[in-house]
Formats: structure tokens, sequence, C-alpha cells
DNA sequence: GTAATACCTATAGCGACTAGAGGTTCAAGT
DNA sequence: ACTTGAACCTCTAGTCGCTATAGGTATTAC
């Protein structure tokens, strides 16, 4: 039988932070970094100094990945964390916050098609000689060449 | 008559880096930093030390700013200087470039559309209840409340 | 001459991790 | 009991593309 610290109980099941981490589809450093910055608690440790989780830190990791990948930034998962934990309140601020995120992503989606449009046109219309007549050349130094007047997106529509 | 530095000559028209900044649409800070890693070659200062342009700094730093709004790397649009540099070589690299940039722009659309789908889709089914009732959270809880199987998009589908 | 503005360098910060160094602990096999 | 190798620990630095300070110097307008 394994020792356990004091902290810990001999009736529930723990796991370490690599099984918790293949659970949740995530890596140990990102748990390790999601505890430091708070998003997790400071879990239990065993004799040893390592983390031991339980089925709740599972799910709350799972929430967490789950939001993370529908976009949500990291301060966003924070907030819907705490909603989370109070269920008797009104979801009212869940529902702003989901809609604020959505219509982010349809701002960027409409930011990517007119780039993509743009990107599409320039490549269609390069001939294929030399660089001196490349149109792809000419766009990128003229933006008088494209169809939409503003930038594009800005710098940052990927990434 | 300014004094100019003997590097500096005395027919050309120079502007300072906030006037060029100013023409090609970007910071001050943003035209040292791409000198800083050599996207712009180091511009020559006059007596006090301060840099001092001409127009084809403009074109240059224009290139920049707009293959940067395409969403192009700095790397890429490192490699596309380098290609605009040599007007006598065939464009098929260019060619090669911008079409692995738009596969990857259509990516990154499809991605958040998908995300867009289900947001809409979690928002729409939200009672507006209490959020132990709450289907936004419901959803980030449980991944199998979702339409597709897979992960979203990543995390960085934003940003 | 003076005051406001523009410029200089160097360094640190953003978001959300990821990677590495250098060490400790655990679990399995012999 | 011993050894090996995987998993774990902390701490620090790196990624990308800027942006923002701090603390100084130069230029320009009045």
């Amino acid at each position: 039988m394994k020792k356990l610290s004091p902290a810990l109980s001999t009736t529930e099941h723990y796991i370490g932070i690599g099984e918790l981490a293949r659970e949740s589809g995530c890596k140990p450093e990102t748990v390790r970094y999601y505890e430091r910055i708070g998003l997790l608690p400071s879990a239990p440790r065993n004799e040893g100094n390592q983390r031991r989780y339980t089925a709740s830190a599972i799910r709350r990791l799972t929430f967490i990945r789950h939001a993370r990948d529908f976009g949500f930034s990291v301060e966003a998962v924070r907030e819907l964390l705490k909603m989370a934990d109070y269920p008797a309140m009104p979801c009212e601020e869940v529902d702003t916050l989901a809609k604020h995120h959505l219509a982010e992503v349809e701002a960027r989606i409409a930011r990517l098609t007119a780039v993509r449009d743009e990107l599409q046109r320039m490549i269609n219309q390069c001939a294929g000689g030399n660089i001196g007549q490349c149109h792809i050349i000419d766009v990128l130094s003229d933006h008088r060449l494209c169809e939409h007047p503003g930038p594009h997106g800005g710098a940052d529509v990927l990434r």
C-alpha cells in the first residue's frame, strides 16, 4: 500500500500529473502552468512532493481545455469557471460572455475571408513569368491594386 | 541648411522615423524593431544620430506592412523581400509561398466556422435560467454535447 | 532662449504556452 | 536489495510580433 501524506485520504483514487494530462488532452507542463496562474487550485502532494489528482481535477481541466478549444481566452475561462462554481446564479453573464466571444469569432472570420479573397485574386492573376512581372509582388508593393481600400485585417489576422 | 553627416547626400530628400512611420502606416517603435530584426537595412544617421530615410525606405516598409496585413509571417515577408529584390528570377517560389499561405488562411476559416456554429448552437439553446441549467456551461463541461467529435480548432483559433 | 516635440538606447512585458537544464522519486524487473 | 528508466520536480528562458516604459539627447517652433 502506497504511503500517503496526511492531506491525502486513503479511500480516494489518486492519479499523477501525466495521467491527468492524458485524460484531459493536454501536457503536464500545461497543467503546472494552469496551476501557477491559478486556473487550477494547487494540487495536494504525496510524500515525494508529486502532485496527486482526483476525478474533480479531471473535470475542471477538461472544462478548461474545452473552453480554450472554443477560443475563449484564459481570462474568459477564469470567469466561466467562477460562474460554473455558483450554479444558483442567473446565467446572464455566461450568456453575455459567450455572445461577446461569438462576435469576435465572427469578426475574425470576416477579416480572414477578405484576406482569402484578395489572396486568391492575386494568385489567379499571376501568369507565372519572372518576379519582375509577378502580380503577387505587385499587389504587395501597391495597396491600390487591392479590391478593398482599408487594411486587410491587421497583421494579427493569423496566429 | 541642415548639416548632414558624410554618409548623407545633400541632393536627396530625407525624412525622419516619425514621418516614415506615418507614411507607411506603422509606429516608429515598429520601424526600429524591423531594423533590429533585419527586415529593414540599418538606416543612415544624421549628425545627431537620428535615422534618415528616403523614398526607397517608404516603399520597402509599405511592402512589409502590406504583406503583414495579409497575414504573412515576418519570416515569410523576409523571403518575399529577398525575392522582390531579384526581379529576373522566376516567380514560382512567390507563388508557392502565397498558395501555402492561402491554404493556412482557408484552414483557419474552416476551424473558426466550426467554432462559430457550435457557439451559436449553445447560445441558442440557453433558456436563460440559472447557471445550474445553463446549456453553455453544460456544453463546456462535456464535449459529448458538441456536434463535432474532434477538438474545435485548438486553443489558438483566435489571436 | 526656452519649451515642446521628436528622437535615441535598452529593457521588460504581453498571451499562452513550450522546451530545456539539472535534479528527485517512483515502479518494475532481476 | 538493486538497478534501470520513466515520470516527476523547480526554475528559467524562448516563442511571435510587436508595444511600452524609463531615462536620456536632438531638433524645431516660437
